[in-house]
DNA sequence: GATACGACTTGTATTTAATCGT
DNA sequence: ACGATTAAATACAAGTCGTATC
C-alpha cells in the first residue's frame, strides 16, 4: 500500500512539468544570473571571514534582496509585511514586568526602539550571528536526590535477604522498576546493566553478588508498584497540593527572559539517573545514566543578568556567556558523550523563527526544483561513477523522502541507515515484478530503528545504475560507496543557497498537504467531513514520510465501542425516522396545527441524528484508515502550518479543529501570517 | 579529506491531564 | 462522582548539518 500511495501522490509532477515549462526557462535564466553576480561576490570576499558570510546568508533568509534587483521591490514590501506581524506576533506573548527601575527603562527604551523603526533589534540579532542581546535565568531543576527504600522492602540474592548500600541500592531500583518491561530479558541490557551496577557496589557487595539470576528485586517492584497505585487513590487535596507546588516550580523555573519577552523553557529539568534505554538493538541499552551534578552543569546567560544560583556548596562546571547560541543550560552526557541542552519551547521567538525560516527555504527550493530534477536525471548519464550515485541518491531522496543518511560510530549505536548510508542488503532489484519493469525493493531499519518497506518502480537508466552500483559488492558494502552526506549536501548547496538534503522532506511533504488538500476538499460537505478530509491529507504525508506508529494496544476495543455507538445510532434514527412517517400520516389525515408542529420536531430529531451518525461513521473511517499511521511528526515538523492557516480560513473550519493549544502556540506565527490565499 | 564535536531538529515512548459515558 | 479512554505534555533518544582540527 506504501508504494501505491507513494506513487498516485507523485502523478500530479509531470503534470506539473507540463506547466512550469516555459516558467522553468525563466528560471534558469535567473538563476544564470544568481550565479553570476553569486560568483562576483565570491571572487570579491576571497578573504572575508566567517562572520561575513553569515551576514550574507541572513541577507538572503531575510529577504532583504540584494541580489535579485527584479525582485528587490517585492521583497521589500514583504518584509514590511513581515515585521509587522512579528510585532503583533511577539506583542502578543504575555509582556513580562520588570522589577528593577533600570530594567524597567531599558525595556521601555527597547519597546520605543522596536515600533519606531520596525524589527530593528531583529536585524541587528541577524546580522552579526548572534542570537539574543539579554538572556536571564533560574537555571536548571536538578533530579530530586535518592531517597533510601524503607526497612522492610527488602532485595535479596540467592533467596537471602540482603541489604544493599545506598549507591547499589539506587541502582537495583532502577532495575526493580523496569521490570515488567522487555527490556529487562534482554541479554545486552542485563549485561551492560550488570556491569555498571558492580561498579556501584562496596567490595563486599561486589564479591557476594556474582550473578545477576540469583539478585531477586520482585519486592522492590512491588514497593513501587504500590507507590504508584497509591498516588492514584490519594485524596483530591493532596493532588491539588502537588499540582500546586509543580506550578510554582514551573512559574519559578519554566521561564526565562530573552530580549525582553518573557519566554517559556522547554526542558527546564536535569535528567534524572537511570538506566539507559536504546531504541531498536542499541548495544549500550542498560548502562546506568548517572546522575548530573551541579559542577557536571554548564550556565549560559548574559553578562549582565542575575546568573543563576547552584544550590548551596556547590557549583557550575561553568558559566558562561555566548549569545552565539540558543541554549540555557548544558552538561554532557555519560553513555554516548553527547551534550544535553535546555533550550526554549518551540513557542518562543527564537524557535518560531527558526521554523519559519525551515519553510522559508523550502519554498525556495519549490522554484527551482524542477531545474534540479532536470540536472540529476541528466547526472545519471554522467561518466563519473561518484556523479551517477550522487544523482540516484538525490533521486530517492526526492522521490521517497528518505532522510539523508549520516554514517555513524559502528557498535556505538543501533545499525540504522538513511539514504546515504544504505547498504547493498538494504535493496533488491526485479526487473520483472508483476506488471511492471524495475521494480526496487526497500528493505531497512531508519531512525528509531522504524522498519521502511517499500516497493518502488523507478527509471530504466537508475535502475540500470543500482545494477552497476552492486556489481563486485558483498551484502554489507555500501551501496554509495563514492557518497556520503557531506559531499551530497556541498553539491546541494552548490545548486541553491541552504539547501541540504531534509529540506526535500520538508518540501515534499508540505507540498504533499497543499495538493491533497486541494483535491480532497469538497465546499458542499459539512464540517467533520472537512476534517477527515484535512486528516487524510495529513495521512498522505505521514505516508510519505513513513511515520508510522504500533496500533494502540485498545484500538480493536475501541474500534468496536464506537461501531456499537453507532449501530446504536441506527436504532435511533431508524426508529426516530418510522415516528416521522407515522407523523406525516397523522398531519395528512388532520391538518391540524398540532400534528404540523409534531412533524417538524420529528423531522429535526431525524436530521439531528442523521448529522451525530454521519459524525460518528466519519470518526470511525478516520480512526480506522490512522491505524497504523502517527500524524503528529509531520504535523509538528514537516507541515508548513500557513498552508493549514490559510485551509481553516477558506473553509471556515475551527483552527482548534487541527490545532490544539500547544500547536497553536507554537504556530503563531503562521496564524498571524497567513491569509486564506496562501501558496505554499 | 577524515574525524570529532557542538548545536539544533526530528521522532517515539511514557507519563499526566482532560474528556467521556455511566 | 467515578473509572475508563483518549489526548496532550513530557522525556529523552536519535537524527542532521556546520565547523574545527589534524
Amino acid at each position: 500500500p506504501c508504494s501505491l500511495h507513494v506513487h498516485t501522490l507523485y502523478t500530479h509532477r509531470h503534470k506539473d512539468k507540463h506547466k512550469d515549462k516555459e516558467l522553468r526557462h525563466k528560471e534558469q535564466k535567473k538563476d544564470k544570473e544568481r550565479e553570476k553576480v553569486k560568483h562576483s561576490n565570491s571572487e570579491h570576499r576571497e578573504h572575508s571571514d566567517k562572520k561575513h558570510r553569515d551576514k550574507d546568508k541572513v541577507k538572503n533568509f531575510d529577504g532583504s534582496g540584494e541580489r535579485h534587483r527584479e525582485k528587490q521591490d517585492k521583497d521589500k514590501r514583504r518584509e514590511e509585511k513581515v515585521c509587522f506581524l512579528k510585532i503583533r506576533f511577539f506583542s502578543g506573548i504575555v509582556f513580562f514586568v520588570l522589577s528593577s527601575v533600570l530594567n524597567y527603562h531599558l525595556f521601555h527604551k527597547h519597546v520605543v526602539i522596536h515600533l519606531v523603526s520596525g524589527c530593528r533589534w531583529e536585524e541587528e540579532r541577524a546580522t552579526d550571528g548572534s542570537k539574543w542581546r539579554f538572556l536571564e535565568h533560574k537555571g536548571p531543576v536538578l533530579a530530586p536526590p535518592y531517597e533510601p527504600l524503607p526497612g522492610h522492602v527488602r532485595f535479596f540474592y540467592d533467596g537471602k535477604p540482603m541489604k544493599l548500600s545506598a549507591a547499589a541500592e539506587e541502582v537495583a531500583t532502577f532495575f526493580a522498576k523496569m521490570l515488567d518491561h522487555e527490556y529487562t530479558t534482554k541479554d545486552i541490557f542485563r549485561k551492560n546493566f550488570y556491569k555498571d551496577w558492580r561498579k556501584e557496589m562496596t567490595s563486599e557487595e561486589k564479591s557476594k553478588i556474582t550473578d545477576l539470576t540469583k539478585c531477586n528485586f520482585t519486592e522492590m517492584s512491588e514497593y513501587f508498584k504500590a507507590q504508584s497505585e497509591a498516588r492514584k487513590q490519594m485524596s483530591k487535596e493532596e493532588k491539588l497540593k502537588i499540582r500546586e507546588e509543580n506550578e510554582r516550580i514551573l512559574q519559578e523555573y519554566g521561564f526565562c527572559v530573552m530580549d525582553n519577552h518573557k519566554e517559556r523553557i522547554g526542558n527546564f529539568r536535569i535528567e534524572p539517573p537511570g538506566l539507559f534505554r536504546g531504541r531498536g538493538d542499541h548495544p549500550k541499552m542498560g548502562m546506568l545514566k548517572r546522575r548530573i551534578r551541579p559542577e557536571d552543569i554548564i550556565i549560559n546567560c548574559s553578562k549582565d543578568s542575575k546568573h543563576p544560583k547552584p544550590p548551596q556548596g556547590t557549583r557550575w562546571k561553568e558559566v558562561r556567556h555566548d549569545n552565539k547560541v540558543t541554549w540555557l543550560v548544558s552538561w554532557t552526557e555519560n553513555i554516548q558523550g553527547s551534550i544535553k541542552y535546555i533550550m526554549l519551547n518551540p513557542s518562543s521567538r527564537i524557535k518560531g523563527e527558526k521554523d519559519w525560516q525551515k519553510y522559508e527555504t523550502a519554498r525556495r527550493l519549490k522554484k527551482c526544483v524542477d531545474r534540479l530534477r532536470a540536472q540529476y536525471r541528466d547526472d545519471w548519464k554522467s561518466k563519473e561513477m561518484r556523479i551517477r550515485q550522487r544523482a540516484v541518491a538525490l533521486y530517492f531522496i526526492d522521490k521517497l523522502a528518505l532522510r539523508a543518511g549520516n554514517e555513524k560510530e559502528e557498535g556505538e549505536t543501533a545499525d540504522t541507515v538513511g539514504c546515504c548510508s544504505l547498504r547493498v542488503e538494504h535493496i533488491k532489484l526485479y526487473p520483472k515484478m508483476d506488471d511492471q519493469e524495475y521494480v526496487v525493493e526497500f528493505d531497512f531499519l531508519g531512525k528509531d530503528s522504524i522498519r521502511y518497506y517499500n516497493k518502488m518502480p523507478v527509471e530504466k537508466r537508475v535502475f540500470k545504475n543500482l545494477q552497476l552500483f552492486l556489481e563486485n559488492k558483498q551484502p554489507e558494502d555500501d551501496l554509495f560507496d563514492r557518497l556520503n552526506t557531506s559531499i551530497l549536501n556541498k553539491h546541494l548547496q552548490e545548486l541553491m543557497d541552504g539547501l541540504t538534503a531534509k529540506v526535500f522532506r520538508t518540501y515534499n511533504a508540505s507540498i504533499t498537504l497543499q495538493q491533497q488538500l486541494k483535491e480532497l476538499t469538497s465546499p458542499e460537505e459539512s464540517i467533520p467531513a472537512k476534517i477527515l478530509s484535512y486528516n487524510r491529507a495529513n495521512r498522505a504525508v505521514a505516508i510519505l514520510c513513513n511515520h508510522q506508529r504500533a496500533p494502540p494496544k485498545t484500538f480493536e476495543k475501541s474500534m468496536q465501542n464506537l461501531q456499537t455507538k453507532i449501530d446504536e445510532k441506527q436504532k435511533q434514527l431508524s426508529t426516530a425516522r418510522k415516528q416521522l412517517k407515522g407523523a406525516k400520516t397523522e398531519h395528512k389525515a388532520s391538518h391540524g396545527d398540532g400534528s404540523k408542529k409534531m412533524v417538524e420536531v420529528k423531522r429535526k430529531a431525524v436530521q439531528r441524528l442523521e448529522e451525530q451518525l454521519m459524525n460518528l461513521q466519519m470518526q470511525a473511517t478516520d480512526r480506522e484508515e490512522n491505524k497504523q499511521i502517527a500524524l503528529g511528526t509531520s504535523k509538528l515538523n514537516y507541515l508548513d502550518p500557513r498552508i493549514s492557516v490559510a485551509w481553516v480560513k477558506k473553509w471556515d473550519v475551527p483552527i482548534e479543529k487541527i490545532y490544539n493549544k500547544t500547536q497553536r502556540e507554537k504556530f503563531a506565527w503562521a496564524i498571524d501570517m497567513a491569509e486564506e490565499d496562501y501558496e505554499f
